[in-house]
DNA sequence: ATACGAATTGAACAACGTTCAATATCAAGG
DNA sequence: CCTTGATATTGAACGTTGTTCAATTCGTAT
């Protein structure tokens, strides 16, 4: 049976990268199924290998979403008078869009593709737009900067604060110590801005 | 058949657990399967059933020792005239282990029970004793800290290395964004001893 | 109306963790 | 030495999983 005429292609690929990110969302990465997704948009779980390389192209969309997500938070970042503000309010725009969407952002962290590849260039690009946030504020602190020193410096930042988020947010090892991760990096924060303003 | 003779069941058990930490070693954790740590040991699968509760206990088990050769490597990095140099030579240490023993890690890094509960106390008295290393080198630091504050200091900078060197090494999002691996944990050894210096 | 291409199906395959009845072996008691 | 009871071990089986593919069905163009 083709049933052409319900939906479309592409229609049937939002349908399914949707679907999955319901039960991401809901139940955790480990739930996300062929046979579950193909239910939920009332397909054979063969359709979706017509639509998708693998089920780990589909958690790689998934995942773009949620980078999509947060990307929108941090646009939607109030400015600020001075670049400690910001730093700070970029950090807490990261952490509570990290604890609103736990599984989701737990998807992203613990996901890995089954035949290892070079993630794909739009991956990349994502991650560059959210550490180009990082850089843009440090601007403010030291504008004679070269290029090159300040996205080496905001990626200290930033995946010193992602780091202890997502050891924080994982199931895994050391969450119990990075309690209380709110503190922990409204500190690391500071140290990293007391270290740009000068001394 | 039951060959009671020919191993005795803690025999049975580290004949198990090598097996399965070479496979990871080697493999990686996703290559430890029950039916090729029965195959290496000579027993059917079954067998394992009587020495483990789960697979994941065998996997735990295997991520104890682990921790424990970390820890090893950190009682045997040698005492440094200054606590930056001493701080700096704890992280080298970390660092190059875990590039020694990637995907050993890796493992530690990547594995969630199926069945979620609660860390073994064990675990977290491993962790402890890795932060105790670090809280140990901050009294030289502030001695006039209190106890409380030496811990949370001590657990800030191990997370937010652990976080960088983890994010590094995981196969995961933002493996580009921390290159060089060794310099930003180096600058960022060195901005927490600033911080702690007084500034 | 017919034929062709493509979408869809669902059964099938291999691998996984796990269970459990059946079996083989050991240790002890008569 | 034989019997008995307890336990270790087995391997087939179950229910999952991702993935493949011949068969089928539909839309469309001729």
């Amino acid at each position: 049976m083709a049933r052409r005429s319900e939906h479309k292609r592409s229609e049937l690929t939002t349908m399914a990268i949707k679907a999955a990110e319901r039960i991401v969302a809901n139940d955790g990465l480990e739930q996300m199924s062929a046979r579950r997704i193909a239910k939920e948009i009332g397909y054979a779980p063969g359709t979706l290998y017509n639509l998708f390389e693998d089920l780990d192209e589909l958690a790689l969309r998934v995942n773009a979403r949620t980078l999509d997500a947060l990307l929108r938070a941090f646009e939607e970042v109030p400015p600020c008078d001075t670049p400690r503000d910001a730093l700070h309010a970029l950090a807490d725009s990261y952490l509570s869009f990290t604890s609103d969407n736990r599984r989701l952002w737990d998807a992203l962290l613990t996901f890995r593709r089954n035949k290892p590849a070079p993630p794909p260039q739009w991956y990349l690009a994502h991650l560059g737009k959210l550490v180009g946030h990082v850089a843009e504020i440090l601007t403010r602190f030291r504008p004679t900067l070269s290029e090159a020193e300040r996205a080496y410096r905001a990626r200290l930042i930033w995946a010193s604060i992602h780091g202890i988020s997502s050891v924080a947010n994982a199931g895994s090892v050391a969450r119990s110590l990075v309690t209380p991760v709110d503190r922990m990096v409204h500190d690391l924060v500071d140290i990293h801005c007391n270290s740009l303003e000068g001394r």
